[in-house]
RNA sequence: GGGGUGGUAGCUCAAUUGGUUAGAGUUCCGGCUUGUCACGCCGGUGGUUGCGGGUUCGAGUCCCGUCCGCCUCGCCA
């Protein structure tokens, strides 16, 4: 085998003269003619020209090289040299080539469906790009992000074990649980009629390495959640996920912290400096969700207050309606220079817009010297000065108003504020933002269910001051939980978890576990707790959603390797597929599929 | 489960109101070409219009069903 000397995009003017060899494949080849032929090799760094001076060379070398094609792969040794014609600015390697002497074809290849360029990339059809992906991931972008994902996963295990962390891997085979997402399930065929269900999250079994006396904990896994994907979402997804024991809220988030730091330094030579925190509560309220953009500069105001005496029909009922405890609301939102800036198209088309929320539509008005005008002004009228004041309205403003339950409100008012400030280009898509998220409400009530469910997870404390509100006022008690999110995106979650068996049989009860299911489901982590629990608490960091913040996407599939589509199939391998009806005897099974309803 | 959108040559796309033999660029194949680098020039191959029905003298185009991709609501403790 010709054995390269150097990769294909090492080789510099410095190395002229020597006699090296590179392995790679054909990226592109020029045919000059009867005596000259040029061949870029790629390999998983770079590009190098290869020339061919045919005139020279043996008819074996000749015809071989007349051969080759795109993404063959070969072996070539010969001198490294100046070029004769202009430097390509654009490689690396452009100043260089190489004269080959000697080619070795390692293996033709087919006629690609597709080339692995870059430039072409990102017109070809995901379809297709997922079919052949080991053709696609040739591409040097594919390779930078799957590298950068590799530098990135190194650095949290040399970052942690700096830190005293010990990575424990923990079971894939583990039991199905009642709360949160669904799981994907796997027949035991040793205890015929049993299941295993595949983790959502490593959860429990940190834990209990802290119960186990292992004092900081560190895993890069693969978690499993059988819903729907999305553009940021796969159903089996990764994360770096860790425990610490003897800690409170600040010392998690001043680690995980301390983690971003290193990774956007190291990765983007960026310091994100120090971390702004923010409560729930005010998220919500300033910016309808729990996961701000700063880099968004409208906020959502609360005008319920202000108009409540008013008229309209719109504010009444809204004001009226209650859900979950809390009363129906009025919302604005201030759009700097809306009046010139928003057109009737797309205040139109906001209500549009909010309506897959479940608002019933945005309502809208310009502030001129002279007053409100259009839309809904004269509603607006009696309350001029208060909303001017609580809205900072300047002349040629425009205000844009959503009048709903509390809760519908705020959802469709934050993903609207997102969608006003892309459309006005008040985003400064090159900053990054970073903020912690902290207390969070411990439940969440659940209308349907008429019960409260655990917000977060329900092995999550409260914070150290709401012990008391735990079964007195559970709606108002908040979280020991936090988020790390930047740019409008949680990259990280966790929380203080619950170290006392009575505190977390409390919180089963309040979820409407009952003792029996409570043991059934967790009696092994009652006990741990039972047996010297440490205070504890972790976090996990989302390793597909960091990726994809670090080299600059919005697809998730692009920063994994072998991705799944939107109904988790694979279109390389074709997953799912049949298994033998041996295998499924095997389980003691069979198979029999229910009508489809129609 | 719901909503939206797309599927035509290996790839990226076009095809007027339902109307001739479904075109173009590129890949690929052949020829030419000694300094190209998205090489260039000439010629050629290449089609179950996702799949199955239907309407029609005639369907890429209209209708019904179905499969697949993407975006999204629900969902994602």
């Amino acid at each position: 085998m010709l054995k390269r000397t150097h990769t294909c995009g090492q080789p510099r003017l410095a190395d002229a003269g020597k006699t090296i060899a590179l392995n790679g494949w054909v990226n592109t080849y020029r045919d000059q003619g009867r005596g000259l032929l040029f061949v870029d090799i790629r390999d998983r760094d770079g590009l190098c020209q290869v020339v061919f001076n045919l005139e020279h060379a043996s008819p074996e070398l000749v015809q071989q090289a007349k051969a080759l094609r795109r993404e063959d792969v070969i072996g070539v040794r010969g001198i490294l040299r100046l070029r004769s014609g202009e430097p390509n600015h654009k490689l690396a390697t452009g100043e260089v080539e190489l004269a080959a002497e000697e080619l070795e074809i390692f293996n033709k290849a087919e006629n690609p469906p597709i080339l692995p360029d870059d430039h072409d990339a990102e017109k070809i059809n995901e379809e297709i790009r997922l079919k052949y992906r080991y053709i696609d991931l040739r591409r040097p972008r594919m390779q930078h992000i799957l590298r950068t994902r590799s530098k990135v996963t190194k650095l949290a295990r040399d970052y942690f074990a700096a830190n005293g962390f010990a990575e424990v891997e923990t079971p894939l085979l583990i039991k199905s649980t009642p709360e949160g997402a669904r799981d994907f399930i796997v027949p035991a065929r040793l205890h015929q009629g049993m299941w295993y269900a595949l983790p959502q999250s490593p959860q429990l079994f940190k834990q209990i390495l802290m119960v186990a006396g292992f004092d900081r904990y560190i895993q890069i896994c693969k978690c499993l959640r059988d819903e729907d994907p999305r553009a940021d979402r796969q159903a089996e997804f990764s994360q770096i996920d860790l425990e610490m024991s003897f800690v409170e809220r600040e010392d998690v988030m001043t680690m995980m912290g301390g983690f971003a730091h290193a990774v956007w330094h190291d990765i983007l030579g960026y310091d994100i400096g120090e971390i702004a925190q923010m409560t729930w509560q005010e998220a919500m309220d300033r910016f309808g969700i729990d996961r701000p953009d700063l880099r968004n500069p409208l906020e959502i105001r609360e005008i319920t207050d202000i108009v409540a005496g008013s008229e309209f029909q719109v504010f009444q009922q809204a004001i009226e309606k209650t859900r979950a405890g809390r009363a129906g609301c009025v919302k604005a939102i201030r759009v700097p220079g809306g009046a010139e800036k928003l057109t009737r198209k797309m205040t139109d088309g906001y209500t549009e817009f909010v309506k897959q929320f479940k608002a019933g539509g945005v309502a809208v008005a310009k502030f001129t010297a002279a007053g409100f005008e259009t839309g809904i002004a004269k509603h607006l009228d009696p309350f001029k000065d208060a909303l001017v004041a609580r809205l900072a309205l300047e002349a040629g403003d425009s205000v844009l108003i959503v009048a709903d339950h509390w809760d519908t409100a705020t959802k469709a008012f934050g993903e609207l504020r997102l969608k006003v400030g892309r459309d006005l280009g008040l985003v400064n898509e090159s900053a990054w933002r970073f903020l912690w998220v902290i207390d969070f409400p411990m439940f969440d009530w659940d209308e349907d269910g008429q019960r409260w469910v655990a917000m977060h997870h329900p092995f999550t404390s409260p914070n150290p001051d709401q012990f008391h509100l735990l079964e007195s006022e559970p709606g108002k008690c908040l979280s020991a939980g936090y988020d790390l999110v930047v740019n409008g995106s949680e990259i990280a979650g966790g929380s203080i978890r619950i170290h006392r068996m009575d505190v977390q049989e409390k919180v089963f009860k309040l979820i409407g576990l009952t003792k029996e299911d409570a043991d059934a489901k967790f009696g092994f982590l009652l006990s741990a707790l039972r047996h010297g629990a440490p205070p504890h608490g972790g976090i996990a960091f989302g390793l597909d959603r960091l990726l994809m913040h670090l080299v600059g996407t919005d697809n998730i599939r692009d920063v994994i390797a072998f991705p799944k589509t939107q109904s988790g199939g694979d279109l390389m391998i074709d997953a799912p597929g049949p298994i033998d009806e041996q295998q499924i005897l095997d389980c003691g099974m069979k198979v029999t599929l229910l009508e489809k309803k129609s």
